[in-house]
DNA sequence: TTGAAAGCGCTAACAC
DNA sequence: GTGTTAGCGCTTTCAA
């Protein structure tokens, strides 16, 4: 298994020095074609596989990028780490996965930590990142070619790419607009994910601007995870009026409406419409189907890691921020509200 | 951000030798209080890290575990990655991720960049590995302490973690025999993964050993992922004499069991009762929720990591294979056979 | 107990 | 075009 094999002794196999070895390896400088030959021989003779460690220590940079996400267990994030992968792999890099659960020490914790280890890049979905003192208040850590995938830190001034949310928002705002409902509630995210804000934003912007008052008891607030949804259905649903159509802004929240409704004896769509966002797996299992803003979270991922990698040759690239589309996509948990 | 500051530089703050300054880091030899205390004071003044980096290039081995998986989107396997990754956090140590795609070249590619980067320690969920030339045919790759999870190859003579399979399926044979069917399918797994393997010998032998024969087109092959079930749904249910209950040895192909049912209109469970294996989460948000065998994920992830742990200490462990307890979980999705 | 120095495997600057 | 060599930051003998 090639192991212990070092460009030593390929060079003393290939009767040549260790720095065309090297030169041949890289391609880095003209090496002579019987030199090059040689080479080539020795190391498929001896199956050799030059060194990333000593490589990444002499270079001050090793072929790793961190993804440093919430928590890979949340089934909108592996899509994301599978899109940056597998480009990752066309590229001869590795990915090192690090689950913050959105704790912002144990994200600055991670950041530290692959600063240490110098690799070539970050791509990270940021907890929150606004405090003082975390790595990521002020441009990129150290140096090292960083990216926030999904949402971004309020001050954060470097390459963003994320779904384009706030569109999200309008899409469903419109849909419910067009099935003429009027009473309309919105299950937010927290508002310190620019995401989640986002979608928000777009959605209600959206409503107001069609002439509809959304009244504060219609604004309900989730934490974005499984059962972040159910209370904040509850408090919706005990409402003296409550709504016909309820946006929960991610699918998780909006599962838990389901949930919540089917505990009541309510009918989706028939009492009340519901719309999600991320288009998980799960949102076409559901009876009924979820109607949901589709995000591709692999794509995001991918296009994450490309951007890394334009910035990995170019540095002084002048920071983007890169917007991907969405859709809505109609299932079966939206229709006009029932005299 | 602490960068570029080496252990020579601490050395010459604290006025000491840079033997030193490692001795303290590391604990490695008996140092005066006086100069433990200067050094330790630098540290915090310079805010120092040591570079793993160099670190690893000089022990010939990185605080780093790879991961190496089919797929992270297949829901089943973030969990393993989350349980692995709590416990390499609280042991500084880092999780690299590589997908496989359950295909041997790419696994065996993967095994040998791990190998150059000389990590502590390998978790793998084999691809098959059964082939020559695989770096797993035979032992552990190249001295890196490995552990397979999930499942193992044939031939795997190291450390294994994997839930107890066998035991799995006898729990759902006795539960559908308890339940009075005797018209009882299988649609197993790839029966190169000793997983699935061991499913359904669980299963038919229990069968078997009650007396009832399993003829051979009762016994349908899946692909494990999605869709793998549905056509298998579909042989099954155009049987003459159709089963009145399947087994689907995982969750995805229980789904593909339950829309296939669902679209010939057939109910579940009075028409036909379906059990699954994982118990993902999705299993409960069925509409009947999906009567599984429960398997711990994050339990089996974190409980390789352990065993790879005290490996990493004592290279010279005995293998063992441990197998983790399996319990059935009691949904909607079976009832006694309608008459 | 402490310091000096070799060397892990490689790249890159320099000399020829 | 090719060889020699310093040195990336660290650990670990070995002497003192």
């Amino acid at each position: 298994m090639s192991v212990n094999v070092t460009i030593k002794e390929i060079a003393k196999h290939a009767g040549v020095s260790v720095g065309s070895v090297s030169h041949v390896i890289n391609g880095s400088a003209g090496v002579g074609p019987d030199i090059k030959a040689r080479v080539e021989r020795a190391i498929a003779d001896l199956g050799y596989t030059p060194n990333p460690v000593a490589r990444g220590l002499r270079q001050q940079r090793t072929r790793m990028i961190a993804m440093i996400i919430p928590d890979i267990t949340n089934p909108y994030f592996p899509s994301v780490v599978r899109g940056a992968e597998d480009l990752a792999f066309e590229h001869g890099l590795q990915i090192v996965l690090c689950n913050t659960d959105n704790d912002p020490v144990k994200e600055a914790a991670y950041l530290r930590t692959m600063v240490s280890y110098s690799l070539s890049g970050l791509l990270i979905i940021p907890s929150v990142g606004d405090e003082q003192n975390h790595p990521l208040h002020d441009g990129r850590p150290s140096g090292i070619p960083t990216l926030c995938l999904d949402r971004k830190p309020m001050h954060w001034g470097g390459d963003v790419i994320v779904s384009d949310n706030a569109e999200g928002g309008r899409l469903v705002a419109r849909h419910f607009l067009q099935s003429r409902h009027t009473r309309i509630a919105i299950i937010r995210g927290p508002d310190q994910f620019s995401n989640a804000f986002d979608r928000q934003q777009g959605f209600l912007s959206e409503l107001t601007s069609s002439g509809l008052h959304t009244p504060d008891d219609y604004i309900e607030q989730g934490a974005f995870d499984i059962d972040g949804g159910r209370r904040a259905a509850q408090r919706l649903l005990s409402l003296s009026t409550p709504p016909t159509a309820i946006f929960a802004s991610n699918d998780l929240m909006a599962l838990d409406v389901l949930t919540a409704l089917e505990a009541r004896g309510l009918s989706c769509p028939n009492d009340v419409s519901v719309v999600g966002f991320d288009n998980l797996d799960v949102a076409a299992i559901t009876r009924p189907g979820l109607t949901t803003v589709d995000q591709s979270g692999y794509t995001l991922g991918r296009a994450g890691l490309s951007r890394l990698l334009a910035r990995m040759d170019a540095p002084d690239l002048a920071p983007e921020t890169l917007q991907l589309p969405v859709r809505l996509v109609h299932r079966g948990s939206v229709c006009p509200p029932q005299p």
